[in-house]
DNA sequence: ATATCATACAATCAAATGGTTGTATTAGAA
DNA sequence: TTCTAATACAACCATTTGATTGTATGATAT
């Protein structure tokens, strides 16, 4: 099993990418089929720059990586990294747990429970 | 089974508020145990205006609700909107999933598979 | 009643974001 | 070779973000 290695910085970057709909768009796209930047382009209403200044945003949050194919550059998504964003979510959910037990624990003392304090 | 309804804005407020380390810790926290506005203002080495707008951001994403008790406000975090979050995040892996089945449908045909054209 | 603690909120500011246009480079097509 | 399509990248601009300080309000404690 690999080890969640990711710095805050990464994880910053990680969600940062994904709040953005042209981009949540682009990694759909990418995960479904190869796509070039400029194919991509063509489907936003704003312009070829723009859209690739989205993918870099992706690209530096590895959502995305570039390969060259003769003049134009394929994009396509990293299921790994969206993988890892779920594992992220995942830990908040077992610290919530965490806490559901220890509140278990409280209601089984002998003595009745006693209110937050 | 309540049906994800949640507008493009919605999931944009979502994973931006948790683009950010201190929010992240903040729901870390009020996920664990109710936590009051300035509690968490102690923790960290930033203004309790800062603090404030940081829980601001992740009540606006529904990542935390405010609960007034006496002069101060429970944060509670909402385990409910990182599940949301998560079931957004299976759908780019069923769309990816859906790519390979694809592919598996083209593999079997009689005709050996067309290169990516 | 008064002092204090917890919060709300406005004004301000620097830096980051999301977009634009323009120019340069590079690879394929004619 | 020459033209064109796909990309790279710089400069610029408006808006948003993340932080600050200062002031006001409301609830507790003395």
């Amino acid at each position: 099993m690999v080890v969640l290695e990711l710095s805050e910085q990464d994880v910053n970057r990680l969600f940062r990418a994904l709040a953005d709909a042209t981009r949540r768009d682009i990694v759909c796209r990418t995960l479904v089929a190869d796509v070039s930047v400029s194919q991509l382009a063509d489907s936003y209403s704003m312009s070829f720059a723009a859209v690739q200044k989205h993918v870099a945003v992706l690209e530096e949050a590895r959502l995305v990586a570039k390969e060259p194919r003769g003049r134009e550059r394929m994009v396509r998504g990293n299921l790994d990294r969206i993988r890892q964003a779920q594992r992220l979510l995942d830990s908040f959910e077992e610290l919530w747990r965490s806490r559901i037990d220890r509140l278990d624990i409280l209601l089984a003392e002998d003595e009745p429970a006693p209110p937050d304090s």
